[in-house]
DNA sequence: AAAAAAGTGTAATAATTATGACAATTGAAG
DNA sequence: CTTCAATTGTCATAATTATTACACTTTTTT
């Protein structure tokens, strides 16, 4: 009884995720009625997935941080990237042909997840067209935002890249802010660390952007836009 | 009247692309009842769909082969994809947030399309249950093709791309036949197929393969994987 | 069958990037 | 305030890749 109604409680907080939220208050209420689900807790350094294994239930992490990382198979590890509460994880595969997990999932402190198996999703993308419409939107987002980083990789040059990455990140303003390391946008863009760094000083050099440390001023977008 | 005869029949061949094919033939006679659409000729060389225009139907090709490209800002284009009928355009941006086309679809022969509004696909999926998980498998294989594709850019030289292609490629055999170029091959990993090519000798000269043209065999798989 | 087109292997040279190391700066933790 | 870890910019050298060009083979078209 108590731990059930822990369980509800803490399930509620789905609907702070992306895949959930969009589902109106007035039918939340049936929709907890509806959704099968289990409440599972990790401590740090679980793995909530495991790389190679079958997945049939979709998992909303509700507290937490974890990493995905992808073992190659000489056993060293591709950090993949970081998800917090609330999202939802690897939406992208459970429906796939092969819904076998690529990746594994690494809690980075104490996590909470709900676990809702695959054919009460089915169940519940037929009920609720609002929850439906969230997860087709959830996927295609991942479609798009694979394509984009696939775009930026496959330009050959770090320059081609830079500016690209550049021109997204200003958002047409002039002036802004990195959000990331130098380190980090090296490893977005498979490139090492110094080899960015120069080209950024060598492009800073022209004249094209200013570059003090996160703070990148653009100062000739056209150039940029030239590079790729 | 003849030309709605016309239309159904054509555009009963939607049910031979992956999107369709999964309805029951018992359901298909209600199906093309519910569906709405249009059906659209076009010419070689005529844009289907045109970067970053607003996308708010599903196009199922019928008949024909067409080339996806991306134009960088300087004006020139990187082909990205080839689809030939019968298979749907573009679902992975139909239920994005930003759902303008990230590419522009041009035909490379006489080409027909199937053209079904947004709203009518919610209608069609959330009443046949086969067509949403379609729906959903095809998406979530788009995701996972993405991923692997990612993955394999992102290694950082070209013998680690190599290994890692020719492993997938191999499915575990150790002769097989290279399915494309080593043109295309080149351009999938964003290197020069000078490069390429080089590398591949290089890995022939060390007993690790041999290549005839496009007949690759593999003589130690194990060095293969130490590669990436 | 001839011609054209596409694909393949090669090589020299130039350009780009990785590696590994170091000092300087910043931000956070104590 | 001090200390430590993370971030940043720099450099020389080595390794990798692009570029351009050419000869040759296979496939396709005419």
């Amino acid at each position: 009884m108590e731990r059930k109604h822990f369980d509800t409680h803490h399930a509620g907080m789905i609907f702070q995720c992306p895949l959930c939220n969009s589902v109106p208050e007035g039918q939340r209420e049936d929709f907890m009625r509806d959704v099968r689900f289990s409440v599972k807790e990790y401590q740090k350094g679980d793995v909530i997935v495991t790389q190679g294994a079958l997945y049939e239930s979709l998992y909303i992490l509700i507290r937490g941080e974890i990493v995905t990382e992808m073992a190659d198979e000489k056993g060293d590890f591709m950090k993949v990237a970081h998800i917090s509460a609330p999202n939802p994880l690897a939406t992208g595969f459970l429906f796939a042909t092969n819904n076998r997990s690529p990746v594994s999932a690494i809690c980075e402190m104490p996590c909470t997840a709900v676990v809702i198996p695959k054919e009460n999703v089915y169940f519940l993308m037929r009920k609720y067209e609002s929850f439906m419409l969230a997860f087709l939107s959830y996927i295609s987002n991942r479609v798009s935002s694979l394509s984009e980083k696939l775009r930026l990789v496959s330009l050959r040059t770090i320059r081609a890249k830079l500016s690209y990455y550049l021109l997204r990140e200003s958002a047409g303003e002039s002036s802004f802010r990195l959000k990331t390391s130098k380190e980090e946008i090296a490893r977005l863009f498979s490139v090492s660390r110094p080899a960015l760094v120069k080209v950024m000083m060598e492009m800073a050099a022209e004249g094209v952007i200013e570059v003090d440390r996160r703070d990148i001023l653009i100062k000739d977008r056209a150039a940029l836009q030239k590079m790729f």
